[in-house]
DNA sequence: AGATCAGACTAACAAGTGTTAGTTTTGATT
DNA sequence: AATCAAAACTAACACTTGTTAGTCTGATCT
C-alpha cells in the first residue's frame, strides 16, 4: 500500500467537482470523465462514492475536534485561544479548500457516519463556546450571548473555502492577523 | 389567478426539503409524498423542477439589491448604513429561513437565470464594499482591507438561516443588536 | 340537472444513476 | 520472453430521475 496517490488523486478530484455542484449532483460518470478514465474504473481504487465523501469530511472534521483541544488546554489567555482557532481555521481552509465546502454542505448526505459526524460537531462547537464562556468569566471578552459570539466567529471561518481561492495574493498569517483584529478588535475607530 | 396558494405551497414545502437535502437531492416524488400528493400532480401548479428553484431564489435576491440600495442612499452615516445591513439580512432571514438555504448552496443550480442572479449578487456585494470603504475614508471605520471586512459580516450574515430556527426565543431586534455589537465593536472589553 | 374545469390520478417514457462482472491492457519484475 | 498484478476497459444490471399523456373526480356555476 505504498502507492495509492491514484486513490488520493480520486479523492482530490472529487473533492473539487463536489465543491461546484454538490455531492449529490456530481456523478461517477462526471468524476471518471475529469480523472480522464470510465465510471466503471473508479471502482478498482473506491469502494463506493459515499466512501469518498467519508473520507473527504471525516479526516477534516477530525483536524478540527483535535485541533481546538489542543488550544482549548494550552496556556494562553482565552483571547489568545479565539486567536490560535482562527488560526486553526485559516490553516486547514488554505490547505484544503475543496474538502471544506464537503464538510460545510454536504455532510447530511453521509450515511454510515452521520452519528459519528455531529458527534465531533458538537464536541467541537461546545469547546468553542467554552472558551468564550471562559473569557466571559475573567472579563477578557464582552458580556454578551456567547452563542452569538461564537455564531459570528465560526460562520465566518466556515465560509472561508469561499473566499480564500479569490485571494490568492493574500498569505495565511496575513488573514488570520486581519480576522483577529476584526472578529476580536471590531471595525469601528 | 386570485387563488394560487397551493403552488406557493408546494415552493415553500420545496423550499423547506431543499434546505435539508439541498436541491439536488430532492425528487419531485419526495416533494410529492411531502405535499401528500403525486409527482405527475405536481405538474398542474408549477411547469418544472427548475422554476421551483427559481422562484425561491430570484425573489430573495431581489429583495435583497433593492434593499441595500435604500439603505446605501439613505441619510445615515456608514456605521449607521451597516446597522441597517444588519437589520435587512436579519428580517429576510427570519421570514424566509428555507429560502435563504437555496440561495446560499444551491444558485449555482439555477439553468435559464444564473447570469441574472450573479449580476444581483455582484451588485449587492458591490454596493456593500462600497459603504465599507466610505466608512474607511471618513474615518468611522478602521483602514483594515475592506474586502475582508465584508467578507466577515457577510459570511455570518448569509449563516444567519442555519441558526435562527435554533434560537425561537431571540426576537429579531435582539438578535440584530446583538449583531450589531458584536460586529461593529467587537467582542473584547 | 348538466356543463365546466381545476386538480387529483394512473401509466409510461427516455435518460441517467451507482455499481458489478468479466475481460483486456499496461508496465514492472523475474 | 514470461509472469503477474494493477488498473484500465466494455457491457450490462436494476433502479431512479424529471416529465408527459390521458383519465377520473368532485366542486362550482348556469
Amino acid at each position: 500500500m505504498i502507492q495509492q496517490t491514484r486513490k488520493e488523486e480520486i479523492i482530490k478530484t472529487a473533492a473539487k467537482l463536489f465543491k461546484e455542484k454538490g455531492y449529490s449532483a456530481v456523478t461517477m460518470r462526471d468524476l471518471a470523465t475529469a480523472m480522464g478514465m470510465k465510471a466503471a474504473s473508479l471502482y478498482n481504487h473506491i469502494s463506493s462514492k459515499q466512501e469518498i465523501l467519508k473520507i473527504i469530511i471525516i479526516s477534516i472534521a477530525e483536524d478540527f475536534t483535535q485541533g481546538i483541544d489542543v488550544i482549548y488546554n494550552s496556556e494562553s489567555n482565552n483571547l489568545g485561544k479565539l486567536s490560535q482557532v482562527i488560526e486553526l481555521h485559516v490553516k486547514i481552509a488554505t490547505n484544503n479548500t475543496y474538502g471544506m465546502a464537503s464538510l460545510n454542505n454536504d455532510w447530511m448526505h453521509l450515511e454510515g457516519q452521520l452519528d459519528y459526524y455531529l458527534s465531533l460537531r458538537n464536541k467541537y462547537e461546545a469547546t468553542f463556546l467554552n472558551i468564550i464562556k471562559e473569557g466571559i468569566a475573567s472579563s477578557e471578552i464582552k458580556a454578551v450571548n456567547p452563542e452569538i459570539i461564537m455564531f459570528t466567529m465560526l460562520s465566518t471561518l466556515r465560509s472561508l473555502f469561499l473566499w480564500i481561492p479569490k485571494k490568492e495574493d493574500l498569505n495565511a498569517n496575513d488573514l488570520a492577523n486581519s480576522l483577529s483584529r476584526i472578529l476580536i478588535q471590531g471595525i469601528n475607530k
